[in-house]
DNA sequence: CGGTAAAATTTGAGCGCGCAAATCGCGAGG
DNA sequence: CCTCGCGATTTGCGCGCTCAAATTTTACCG
């Protein structure tokens, strides 16, 4: 402005579309229409537009172009603070595919903090009416959620990544088929030999944990071994030491699993910790496979049920832009097994 | 508005400053100002006006706030994906204490995915001049960072968690004291009766990887130890194989260390199941203490030096705000040591 | 009870952009 | 040579808010 014949980029503050147009010599919205209709502007005048548009580093205001169609282009999703105890950091990965996701569709990812359901569900009725958020990401769900729910009455859009025990179907989610995870799992132990394969899992009441149990129960089931394989299913919180504890249980017992299936990568390792305690070497009498497939999981060379986080964030998003090609937004996807040496040599004979 | 009488906080869009106005009879002017400058504003108009912001759901617009005041109130972040064998990238943890330190001050997170550093530049660049952020914070820095130097000179306000080899007085950042951490470990180790401590480190030439073996120099030089310790300073890439076999290099010294002290849990990790399979137990015949004191580590009761991330994130914002009471925005944070049964024990003399 | 300063409140302008309607330019047709 | 039609381009307006300046009201004093 103070220096006309100088544009560089960088240097004062932003420039506008004006700023652009009065460069190029045309108007505001011929520039607006260059990025937003190319079509409908000549291609000589496009040319010159884009030279500077270019030249002078320009790039459109999110907030003014929020404001003015009334749409921030912006997914809220909550951060919460990790569970003390818990391996699972789904965390990052999940956050990152949303981020990956959006940013294909010219969306950025609003985080905030919130203590608790009820704080979020506050801060989601905030940001909405605020209009900080378009649209919100839910994940974690627990069995009678109240956040689905809270959000479809105050009339907030939204996409769960996981699904309630009920009305499920009032809502757009997106799972991973964790029934058919645990599925996976003890078909590959039948598959390496194994016969007598325990689950070790979250105590009843947790949608989750209980699909995972459910997909071991089916899974032994289809293979005929309910009879050797009926009693072995226990439960424990979602600790270490607890897993531990559970798990002495299981060895002790008259008829001892030669493999484990547990519902996560924590028990996992407590199943493996309490092996090696007992003395068996997992991998060779003791296979262990695990759920989430933690970076522990690769670690401990621990074969686990990996959930396909990328995936869902591309769905979430797709959801929620309403990108979504087809049917109402209710998938499911399925998860895949990664094989390590827990879980990779064929069952040797025991006892 | 079609429904005078009417006034419930959920229902047609979002209401206006302008709505509330005339709903308590006054202006535009005053609403605004009851919500940021209350003391202008006589007690009974102001009660009168908090009364209609209630009762109608007033939020500001923070689009149009941040058109208006020219700053966004957002802070941007890049959250990168995660590094495939580390175990754990600090990533949750710091952005739930961004998220809430920016809370307290109105700002929220904006995440962005970026493949690396110089697209996460761009990143920065664009969002900035959109004005999507007013402000960005930079984290995992390398010893030869080229973000600092790019930011500052694009105008971008930014904070770095950690800091280069050079330079870092150039721009503000906040740290952890990583060479007061390995200290730390070395002392207590020492306090347990450890006389040859190990350290199990990254090659050298990653700024924290460095300061982390400087520690460790430092401690043992202060407590007479060099001649023993000095050659178990041995270094491997960042992943749990490569710690095994270097561990095992460190077990088959003639005087093997009855310590040792890594520069990240997944070393730890590793060191940990070397012993295993060396015949050691850990916590009794070998101490470990990792560092970073990730899930994996309480998970595995493996000591480790804990990150005051909450704390970090809280000064990244003050420095990033300008809340900053003391002082250029250059913190070094300390670390504290999480003892676990991996290092609990005194030690017991070997061979 | 007028006059004045201070307090309380309102008005005007504009942040940068998108939408819709208005205007312009130009070649074809009469 | 004027008119019509159509694509190309421009103008007007408002999104919801903040800042600064203008205006009104209130309180106080002689």
């Amino acid at each position: 402005m103070a220096e006309p014949g100088h544009h560089e980029p960088v240097g004062g503050s932003a420039p506008t579309l004006q700023d652009v147009a009065q460069a190029a010599g045309v108007s505001r919205q011929t520039v607006s229409n260059v990025l937003h209709a190319p079509e409908r502007v000549r291609a000589a005048t496009r040319e010159r537009v884009v030279e500077y548009i270019s030249r002078l580093g320009y790039q459109p205001n999110r907030q003014a172009q929020a404001l003015a169609r009334s749409a921030s282009h912006m997914i809220g999703c909550r951060i919460r603070p990790l569970t003390p105890g818990a391996l699972t950091s789904m965390h990052d990965r999940f956050l990152h595919a949303l981020a990956e996701a959006g940013r294909a569709a010219d969306h950025h990812l609003l985080l905030f903090a919130a203590e608790d359901e009820s704080t979020e569900i506050d801060s989601v009725g905030r940001l909405h009416r605020g209009g900080a958020a378009d649209a919100f990401v839910l994940y974690d769900l627990t069995a009678d959620d109240q956040r689905p729910k809270a959000l479809l009455d105050m009339g907030v859009p939204f996409v769960a990544f996981g699904r309630t025990d009920t009305g499920a179907d009032t809502y757009p989610w997106v799972d991973v088929d964790n029934v058919l995870g645990t599925r996976l799992a003890v078909d590959h132990l039948v598959n390496r030999g194994h016969r007598r394969i325990a689950f070790l899992g979250w105590p009843s009441g947790r949608t989750i944990g209980d699909r995972r149990a459910h997909g071991w129960h089916q899974a032994v089931e289809s293979h005929h071994l309910a009879s050797t394989c009926g009693v072995l299913d226990v439960r424990s919180e979602d600790s270490v030491q607890a897993a531990i504890q559970v798990t002495f249980r299981l060895l002790e017992h008259a008829e001892p699993p030669t493999a484990i299936v547990t519902a996560t990568d924590t028990l996992a390792v407590g199943a493996m910790q309490a092996a090696q305690r007992w003395g068996l070497e997992v991998g060779r009498d003791l296979a262990v496979v695990g759920f989430d497939d933690t970076p522990t999981a690769a670690a401990l060379e621990l074969s686990s049920i990996r959930q396909p986080i990328e995936q869902v964030g591309r769905q979430v998003v797709a959801a929620l832009l309403g990108t979504d090609e087809a049917g109402p937004g209710r998938r499911l996807l399925e998860p895949q097994l990664v094989i390590r040496s827990s879980s990779a040599r064929p069952a040797t004979p025991r006892r």
